[in-house]
DNA sequence: CGAAAAATTGAGGGATCTCAATTAAGGTGG
DNA sequence: CCACCTTAATTGAGATCCCTCAATTTTTCG
C-alpha cells in the first residue's frame, strides 16, 4: 500500500503547504519503498555521505548526536510524515545521526531523487523546503527551551510540541496520544537525567495535568500543561498560512 | 564601496560553496545599500513578516528569542558576511528577532530578491541556501552545547567556534580576535547568568587558556580551549568539501 | 515465563542561580 | 580633553535545582 503510507507525507507537507493534487500523485514514486527499523537502530550515523532523505513513515525516531562522553543529545523528534535531511546533501557528510525510538518504517530517498523533483512538481519541492524551515523553527525553539527554562517548563513544552504536531497529523483523541518515549529519551531530548524527568513526570501526574499508562499519554489539563511549559500554540503553526 | 562591502560575503559564501566570478560579480546588485544600527538595536522584530534577509556587512549581531519573564535566549551569533533568514521567506511571520551586539551594518535584502537570484546566478542561489543549511547545522551543536555541557564547556565552545569562524573570515590574526560581546550576551547565549559567565571567564584566564582585555580576545592555548570545550575543530569545515 | 529494560524512590553532593555590594570601563556633553 | 554618568565586570554569601549513586519495583519483550 504504497499508496496509502504516502498519505501521511501529504498530510504532513499540507500542515505548512497547499499541495495539488498533481504533487500528492508525485509523491508516491517519489518515496518509493519504505526500509523497517526496530527500537534502537541508527537509521543513518554521524560521518555518513548525506546522499539519503529520511522520511518517516511509521513509528517515532529522532535526530541525535552521540559525545564522546557517551551521553546523547536528541535535536529533533521526528513523527510520521517528518522528514529529515532534506537540505542535507549541500553538506559532505553528516555529523549527527538518526536513531529509531520505537520500531519504525523509514522512506530512505535519494537525495538526488530530491534534486530532480522541482522538474517534476515544483510546489512537491517548496512543500520539502518549507519542511525544513518549520523544522529549523523548531530547533531554534529548542535552543530556548534548553537555555532559559526550567526542567518542568522544558519537559511541559516538549509535551505541548508533540501533542500539538500529533493533533494536526490526526494522532490521538480526547487528548489521548500514543507515547513511546522512555523517560531516557526525554532526558535526553531536554538535557536532563532519567531521574530527574522521573520526578517531574510524577509531579505532572500529581498536579493533574496528564497521565501515562501503558504507552498512552493523556493531557487532561493542556492549557495548565501550556502555561507550565511557557508553550505558544501559535508557534508550530507559522508554517501554515505560508505565502502560496 | 559596495564592491568592497560585498567582497566580505563572497569570502563568507567561499567557505562552503565555489563561487565563480560571475556569481561574485552579481553578489554587488544582489546585496544593495547596506543600513547602519546601533547596538541594542532590532534588526527585525518577532511578528514581523519575513520578506527581508539580513546579511552582516560589519559589526556582530544576533538571532534571538525574548521570553514573556523578560529573559532572552540567544540561537546564532551572526558575524560579518553571515546571512540570516534565507529561507524564512516560506514561513508566514518570523517567531524570533535580530538584534545588534555591536553598532553594525546590515544588507537588508528583500526575499522576493533571494527568489529571482537562480535566474540571474543559479550558483549564487545554491550558495545561499548552504549557508542556510551550514547555519541550521551551527543551531543543533548549540543545542548539544545547551544539553549536554557544563557552564565551562559551553563557553570553551563558543569561543572556540567564533575563533574558528572568524580565522576562516580572516578576521584576528596571532590568536587575537575583537571581542565585542559582553558577558551577559555570552550568558544569554549559553543558558547561564551573567554572574556565572563572569567566574568561568575568571577561571580560562586563571588557566592561562586566554586574555581579554580592551575588547580583544586573545586565545593563548586553542588546543586547551578545545579540550575543554569539546571541541570538534572539523564541525564548521563541513560545507566545504561539499559537493558541485 | 524469565530475563532485561524501564520506572521509581531515597539520600547526599555539586553546579549554578539569586541577591547584593563594589569596582572598573565606556560613552557623552561641556 | 576632562568629568560625569551609565553600563559592565567583579566578588561574596547563601539558596536551589538538578545530578550522582544505589537499591527496589514494575513493565516490557522474546
Amino acid at each position: 500500500m504504497i499508496g496509502l503510507g504516502a498519505a501521511v507525507v501529504a498530510r504532513k507537507l499540507a500542515t505548512h503547504s497547499r499541495l495539488t493534487s498533481a504533487a500528492q500523485a508525485a509523491l508516491g514514486p517519489f518515496l518509493g519503498h519504505a526500509r523497517d527499523f526496530r527500537r534502537g537502530a541508527l537509521i543513518a550515523q554521524a560521518g555518513d555521505p548525506p546522499n539519503v532523505i529520511s522520511i518517516v513513515k511509521s513509528g517515532v525516531a529522532c535526530r541525535m548526536t552521540m559525545l564522546p562522553t557517551g551521553a546523547r543529545q536528541i535535536h529533533a523528534i521526528l513523527l510520521p510524515g517528518d522528514a529529515a535531511d532534506v537540505e542535507a546533501s549541500l553538506l559532505a557528510r553528516r555529523s549527527d545521526s538518526i536513531q529509531a525510538l520505537s520500531n519504525c518504517a523509514i522512506w530512505p530517498v535519494p537525495s538526488r531523487r530530491l534534486a530532480d523533483l522541482p522538474r517534476a512538481d515544483e510546489g512537491l519541492a517548496e512543500a520539502f523546503l518549507r519542511e525544513a524551515t518549520v523544522n529549523a523553527e523548531i530547533a531554534r525553539e529548542w535552543i530556548v527551551n534548553l537555555g532559559r527554562r526550567t526542567a518542568d517548563q522544558r519537559i511541559a513544552h516538549l509535551l505541548c510540541e508533540l501533542c500539538t504536531r500529533m493533533d494536526v497529523m490526526g494522532v490521538g483523541k480526547d487528548g489521548a496520544y500514543p507515547f513511546i518515549f522512555t523517560q531516557m529519551d526525554i532526558a535526553d531530548a531536554q538535557g536532563l537525567t532519567a531521574v530527574h524527568v522521573n520526578r517531574v513526570m510524577k509531579m505532572l501526574k500529581a498536579r493533574g495535568l496528564i497521565t501515562l499508562k501503558a504507552r498512552v499519554l493523556t493531557v487532561l489539563d493542556r492549557r495548565g500543561l501550556e502555561r507550565l511549559g511557557l508553550f505558544d500554540p501559535t508557534f508550530l503553526h507559522q508554517g501554515r498560512a505560508a505565502a502560496a
